[in-house]
DNA sequence: TGTGAAAAGACTGAAAG
DNA sequence: CTTTCAGTCTTTTCACA
């Protein structure tokens, strides 16, 4: 498997950072106690593997001016337009998320707009220039909760 | 609107630090021409409007054993489960987003699994005693792409 | 709001077990 | 893979504009 080679100290750390960016890490070394300079180097190397691809801050959607929450389903005319597609998706920086899926859509993503009009105005003027076939909108009013991926590694070695 | 109090200086800030939590605050005070204690206080003042709600690290969730990633639709037998189902997910540390949605589903989730297997366990053993009425399985095989919301920030006052 | 200064604390890399 | 150490940079607070 691809994570062979973490082991307990990188979950450790994987577990008290995940979750705040912001943590130093001679805190976090005092938790795990190790030196600051270990943590250092763990995390240097969990960056180096691309466990680590980066980090954000979390910013309220709707205090940054963007009410509207949607994912969409689209549906290709020829399973040749997913490249073309994909990169005009990334010119459209209100699509945040792009995924390939199986069943019933061909691409799914996810859209944030200032509202409901500003996402039919998204919807008219930049994707259905696309030429897709089909798309269905499914809009979120609401974010129930967001969190992290749980991190619990297997030692299969 | 929920934003008016933001400036240019906060917008600045942001799309400075949104998409890397782990920048000093000094440095974002240089590239603003501002004290780093502004920056640190405008920072503050941020994340005591809510504006900032935390920040993260991202994990390659293949490298770390998620190899699946997969949105579901639920429907609910009556609008009086929408708190309990809720809060049941929340139990369930693999369901990491939950939206309540208009049309097609009541509730619309988020889940990683260790694989195929693992996420079809998730679905009978913890999902269907829920009792809900029916759901609907999408599954992700790529995040092609995965970003921030746009910072741009209208000055209506 | 913003600034500068000062103390405390954190980061980073080198060298060594 | 870990540690200690040293130099440099950052964070945080506070008095003041």
């Amino acid at each position: 498997m691809a994570h062979h080679q973490l082991g307990e100290l990188d979950e450790k750390i994987l577990k008290l950072i995940i979750g705040n960016a912001r943590m130093p890490f001679l805190e976090v070394a005092r938790e795990c106690n190790v030196s600051g300079a270990a943590i250092h180097q763990r995390i240097q190397k969990l960056t180096n593997l691309g466990v680590i691809k980066g980090s954000e801050f979390i910013v309220d959607n709707t205090k940054v001016g963007y009410e509207t929450c949607a994912y969409m389903g689209l549906y290709l005319k020829t399973p040749g337009q997913f490249p073309s597609v994909t990169e005009a998706l990334k010119q459209i920086p209100e699509v945040v998320e792009c995924h390939y899926t199986t069943g019933q859509y061909d691409l799914f993503i996810k859209i944030y707009a200032k509202n409901n009009q500003h996402l039919l105005n998204i919807i008219h003027n930049k994707l259905q220039p696309l030429g897709l076939a089909r798309t269905e909108t499914l809009i979120s009013f609401k974010e129930a909760f967001k969190r992290q991926i749980p991190i619990e590694i297997d030692y299969e070695d």
